[in-house]
DNA sequence: ATTAATCCCTATTGAATCAATAGACTTTTC
DNA sequence: GAAAAGTCTATTGATTCAATAGGGATTAAT
């Protein structure tokens, strides 16, 4: 399952994206647009930030925005910065790889190498899929409206 | 993440596949050989029964085998038993869709687009590996050995 | 018919994680 | 120096996960 910080981290950066170039956005406007939490936001934003995803102001005229261009942003990447890994299952991962006591032959255990296969497709998906191509798929509901 | 519990499900699976034909064999036997706690395996064999995987006897001379062949039981279908549907989020779900709160528009939602799109194919490396197709692939250690 | 083996059922526990909240601290602009 | 922002630490309540406990029901063998 995706965890909701993860829905509310991309939906806050979809935001973002859309507002990329200009000044930097308060954490209240952001929580009050998308309907999330406002301090709940304020930690998952300073978890972004701390990634290298969101460069920040404090004081007054302070904010948040986009450090990279949207189209250097996957939803890979962000998924992975708050839920962790893709892996279903630690012995699948791509980097962290983690062996798990159950398994004798790390080789040959069917588990490991069907989910790694799905781990391998869901990277695919999600690392080719950026912040721009989000805000692309949102948009064309409302040029479609005018 | 895959929950102990499937793995435990598809372990025991793997291991009644390979049997499949003979007895039933004893929740112990399963347990013993593959390191699962008893009392816990219990519930998830009796899970399988009553989803139609497994058979069971009782008394003396008891205990569970495959229902059906191993080649037509698959991953994807003992992995949505134990741990529900396959989707990141219940607005991606094939089937038991569910709308999500903070989503306005569920035709141009780019989370759930995105997010069906790994559970496709999710989907379809899970329900294209079966039993059998996981027996085989652990035998091939065994028989290079030999 | 009795007994022992076996699966079946209900309840409970402890740990971990998730979602959210509270409150004080630091930095910056005006 | 006052007000407006982000930053940090801690805590709470709810939920889920993994495992355990203790019988109850059924069947084969004697």
């Amino acid at each position: 399952m995706l965890s909701k910080k993860a829905k509310y981290a991309l939906k806050a950066l979809f935001s973002l994206a859309h507002d990329y170039g200009s000044e930097a956005v308060l954490i209240a406007d952001i929580a009050e647009k998308e309907g999330i939490p406002k301090k709940f936001l304020e930690a998952i934003l300073l978890d972004l930030k701390n990634h290298g995803i969101l460069y920040s102001r404090r004081g007054k005229m302070g904010g948040y925005g986009l450090l990279r261009n949207p189209e250097q942003i996957t939803v890979g990447e962000v998924v992975r910065i708050i839920d962790g890994p893709l892996a279903l299952v630690p012995c699948a991962r791509q980097n962290g790889y983690q062996p798990c006591e159950e398994c004798h032959d790390i080789e040959t255990c069917a588990i490991r190498i069907t989910l790694k296969k799905v781990r391998d497709a869901t990277a695919e998906i999600l690392d080719g899929t950026t912040l721009s191509d989000c805000t692309r798929i949102e948009k064309k509901a409302l040029d479609w409206m005018i």
